[in-house]
DNA sequence: CTGGCGGTTCTTTTT
DNA sequence: GAACCGCCAG
């Protein structure tokens, strides 16, 4: 059989690594260098080449927008569905495990996965069950504290011992939680990993089966794998089968939520014979972009090393803009954008770029009084809005009464007179019986323990559930009618209409959309895993983002934190808010490994650039309320100054300068930051050597002639504010 | 039981 | 600056 179409339009790296043996891999994969169409060319290559059977394969992503771009890229290569192949993300075909070897796993047969909002609930719910101090131990930090556990591959009985009170209420929070969840049949994401990899390591037989069965195990952005991900993959990789790991040491950028960077770095060690390659040369961004690229992340000192490049010219520079606050930083993107837009460009072909969310908001403003059209990725997702789900909880309650969660959630909502005060009743007799909150309910209404105004109010809540049940159990109706039912019968619709404001017709068009989402669900019987379609379109639900924007297709300006745009590329891309405190984030300063994370975070974000990048940071601030005067990130000064260029847009209006323009640490070539250097010597970003503090850095100044005092972070004492006029500074 | 007021806290986010 | 939580009054 003719393989080489696979081959047709690859570079010769990229041809190395579709063709490469079949054995252990590891393809170093830089941004912009075809990663994705690698490793699916690799797949095509496997099945057709090596005559690899699509049942043999297994590709693991890590979200579903990826799997699902995957999958239908190999349709489009092969030309077929690749039949039998497992295509998912870590999570789903864990889960997807999980429900076929359920008992196998110790699971109830129809446990129910828990987002992060259920699973802070549960936790709360825990906690006050036990009369725990949620000021001293928040239940967001118990959270997080539990999720780490998972991700390193602990159970409560393996969190090692500690003397401080604090850990140790951890620790014993753990042990409730895990009690809870066992009880009521409920896995957080952690546990559908964690669980996932008992349920092959304590099963010998079951792992053989899997092992013999996957013969070649693809993973895409390896970087991102967090321990129990690494322990999953090799221990179902075994001896006998191998591996293709795509992934780029320098775009690990999750190393805040128990990514090891060590994974890809260490993959040599732990899988055999490992056959690496390097794919570098770039097909996105100009020369200038990635030369700015290389120069910054080489600042990085742990990396397996890399170097981009093109041949296809090297470009425009990079621009760089001071804002003088937020407002103007705003304005300016605004100019550019409306320059390019008449040139032509689509507004979905720009990006504006931050840190973090609350950053978005000055530039929307702006775009609206301008009236440009523009989405903001990320944001809520579509199944985690307040009102779908209560309306999915309402399912799951008719589904199953004895689920606590969905009840708690909905059994007041709308208010129908059930009050905290009968709920605690509730809650308390279910944990003294030690049965559900349901069967609480009913035992209340039989024994008359409560005033028959709350009695009443419960019992018209139960047979509204009981008839919700009889509902869904209706085989002909469909998913959609199912849940426009359910919505009907819990009047959440009037509910909502009620609410005052836009919000409330948002919740109600959402709503309108889970029913068209849910008749549009088709559940193919092939899925043996799940007894029925409600159920799978429940787990669906929770494991799915859901797209949250209906308006995917109108051309609009992008907006997005750095971390949403890892993966996507744009030819035009404004990085903002580039300055220290911000970017990096203040947070990063503390643990060392972290500023090399923000330094990734940097290198994701230029490398998104095709054409023409531009880096904007405002000189003062208004964030959180109050206003604060950051100085330019280091990124910016560890950009080759042969990339940049400094931009002025308007003829420089004259404002008072408390010290002269803190532009880079090394002199530009601006006419104006010389201009502006008339009596101050010191700059921000200068090193300072104080005669009782030692030596610092200056990162900060504020006040103007004999006021004029200078934060410096000194490298022995922290960081302190001086007086310029009295401070005996000496510049280094 | 509900609604309103004040005090507190604030990265990044997929599953 | 705003969103979220907890407390208090109706």
């Amino acid at each position: 059989m003719d393989v080489s179409f696979i081959l047709d339009d690859l570079n010769d790296k990229q041809r190395d690594a579709v063709a490469a043996p079949l054995q252990n891999t590891l393809i170093l994969a830089g941004a912009g260098s075809g990663k994705t169409r690698v490793l699916v060319h690799r797949i095509a290559w496997l099945m057709n080449a090596y005559e690899i059977s699509p049942y043999s394969l297994m590709a693991v992503t890590f979200t579903n927008k990826s799997a699902k771009e995957m999958q239908s890229r190999i349709e489009q290569l092969v030309g077929v569905p690749p039949q039998g192949m497992w295509v998912g993300t870590f999570h789903g075909l864990a889960h997807r495990l999980l429900r076929a070897h359920w008992r196998d796993a110790g699971l109830k047969e129809n446990f129910q996965i828990m987002d992060s909002d259920d699973q802070l609930r549960l936790v709360k719910r825990i906690m006050k069950a036990f009369n725990i101090d949620d000021t001293r131990w928040p239940p967001k930090q118990v959270c997080w504290f539990i999720n780490a556990q998972k991700d390193e591959g602990r159970r409560a009985a393996h969190v090692p011992d500690s003397h401080d009170p604090f850990s140790k209420g951890m620790k014993e929070l753990y042990f409730h939680y895990e009690e809870a969840t066992e009880q009521g049949g409920l896995l957080d994401f952690g546990e559908l990993l964690l669980r996932a990899h008992e349920l092959l390591l304590g099963n010998p037989p079951l792992l053989k089966h899997y092992q013999e069965r996957f013969k070649h195990v693809l993973v895409d952005e390896f970087q991102d794998t967090n321990s129990i991900q690494y322990a999953w993959l090799r221990i179902l990789v075994g001896q006998e089968g191998s591996i293709t790991a795509v992934g780029d040491d320098d775009q690990s950028i999750y190393g805040w939520r128990g990514a090891k960077i060590e994974n890809i770095h260490n993959f040599t060690k732990h899988f055999t014979e490992v056959n690496t390659i390097r794919l570098e040369q770039n097909y996105r961004s100009t020369g200038h972009i990635l030369k700015a690229a290389n120069g910054l992340i080489s600042n990085n000192e742990d990396r397996l090393g890399k170097e981009l490049w093109t041949d296809s010219g090297s470009g425009e520079p990079i621009s760089l803009y001071a804002g003088f606050n937020e407002q103007d930083e705003a304005r300016f993107i605004i100019e550019i954008i409306k320059k390019w837009r008449d040139k032509g460009t689509d507004l979905k072909e720009i990006a504006i770029l931050y840190r973090s969310n609350a950053q978005s908001r000055v530039v929307e403003e702006c775009l609206v009084r301008e009236q440009i059209a523009y989405r903001i990725y990320g944001g809520h997702r579509f199944y985690d809005r307040l009102e779908i789900k209560n309306a999915l909880a309402y399912a799951r309650l008719a589904l199953d009464p004895n689920d606590d969660g969905a009840m708690e959630r909905v059994i007041n909502v709308p208010p129908r007179g059930i009050g905290e005060r009968s709920i605690g009743t509730l809650r308390e007799i279910a944990r003294d019986q030690g049965f559900s909150m349901w069967k609480a309910a009913v035992t209340i209404i039989e024994q008359g323990l409560l005033p028959a105004r709350a009695s009443n109010a419960i019992r018209s809540f139960l047979s509204l559930i009981e008839g919700m049940s009889v509902c869904i159990q209706q085989p002909d109706l469909g998913l959609g009618d199912v849940f426009e039912q359910l919505i009907q019968e819990a009047g959440l619709i009037p509910f909502h209409e009620k609410e005052k404001g836009e919000k409330g017709e948002a919740r109600v068009e959402n709503l309108k959309e889970l029913v068209s989402a849910a008749s549009g669900f088709n559940w193919s019987s092939e899925d043996e895993e799940f007894s029925s379609p409600l159920m799978a379109f429940l787990d669906k639900a929770v494991l799915d983002a859901g797209e949250a924007q209906a308006d995917e297709y109108q051309d609009s300006i992008q907006l997005m934190t750095l971390h949403a745009a890892k993966g996507l590329e744009f030819p035009l891309v404004f990085l903002t808010g580039v300055e220290e405190n911000l970017f990096p984030s203040k947070m990063s300063f503390e643990e060392p490994g972290r500023i090399e994370e923000e330094r990734r975070l940097c290198y994701v974000g230029i490398t998104r650039a095709m054409e023409k990048l531009y880096i904007t940071y405002a000189e003062s601030r208004r964030l959180y309320g109050s206003e604060s005067f950051n100085s330019p990130s280091r990124f910016i000064s560890e950009i080759p100054t042969d990339c940049i260029e400094e931009v002025r847009l308007r003829s420089q209006v004259s404002r008072p300068v408390s010290m002269q323009r803190p532009a880079l640490n090394r002199p530009m070539n601006s006419s104006l930051s010389s201009l502006q250097q008339p009596t101050v010597s010191i700059n921000m970003g200068d090193k300072v050597k104080h005669p009782v503090f030692g030596e610092g850095l200056v990162i900060n100044s504020e006040g103007q002639g004999a006021q004029t005092r200078v934060q410096v972070n000194f490298d022995d004492e922290g960081s302190k504010w001086l007086v310029l006029a009295f401070a005996k500074l000496e510049v280094l």
